[in-house]
DNA sequence: GACATGCATCGATGATCTTCGATATATTGA
DNA sequence: TCAATATATCGAAGATCATCGATGCATGTC
């Protein structure tokens, strides 16, 4: 597990001037973590609520299986816009600050075209 | 299930209260096609452009044959990030200004989180 | 009209993804 | 220690997707 190595390539802004390889497949990474209605939904929930969202919440509304919902949340957190906490044998999720702005700085095509 | 005649459910911000599937599924969509790196880089390309882009421009930076890249163009045009313009047998490009200020909402989080 | 060129479409292939039942792992409570 | 519960992981099935060669359809040129 290297945690010191790695530059790996953040994902860059859609504006970007000369935009490497490496930079729109993280980009296109961080779009298809949501190119998803199931994950549009979760990071809805997970928005809109006051407090962080447990696992078991998200089942019935997103009405599909505990496993599906798991792989779903796994996938939120591995591209960063979820974080995940435990509490006891209970998961519980939140947005992840950076993400947000990251998001909004990604999708931002201002200044480019109006 | 719908309500009257329905609006074809736009895609909703990600901070929406009440998301409904259709809207979810539409910002899905959205994401989804901005979620391959090829497209990431097309768009890219054409967002720094000072003017509209050829197709023809297009092949030889992303490495890709003519039909693939056509096959890409296809499902921008289809989302609305780009707007496609035909001057003798040429396909031109361009970004569709809609579509900037939609992407920028959508993944429009602050407010929510920080 | 015949030919060349730019792009879209078709068809096939291999890869990736979504979904869920079954099962494993971890935590809590008795 | 044993049973119950919450979540993750595994494995499989079906769907979707990216890719490209071959081909069709326009448009422009001679």
């Amino acid at each position: 597990m290297s945690t010191t190595l790695e530059p790996v390539a953040c994902c860059a802004p859609l504006s970007t001037a000369a935009m490497s390889d490496a930079e729109a497949s993280a980009t296109a990474e961080l779009f298809r973590a949501l190119g998803d209605p199931a994950r549009v939904r979760i990071v809805n929930l997970v928005a809109t609520s006051d407090e962080s969202v447990c696992a078991c919440e998200l089942y019935e509304p997103l009405g599909l299986a505990q496993p599906t919902v798991s792989h779903h949340l796994k996938k939120l957190v591995d591209a960063g816009l979820l974080e995940r906490e435990q509490r006891g044998k209970w998961a519980y999720f939140t947005l992840k600050r950076d993400a947000v702005e990251k998001l909004a700085a990604v999708a931002d095509l201002k200044g480019v075209c109006c």
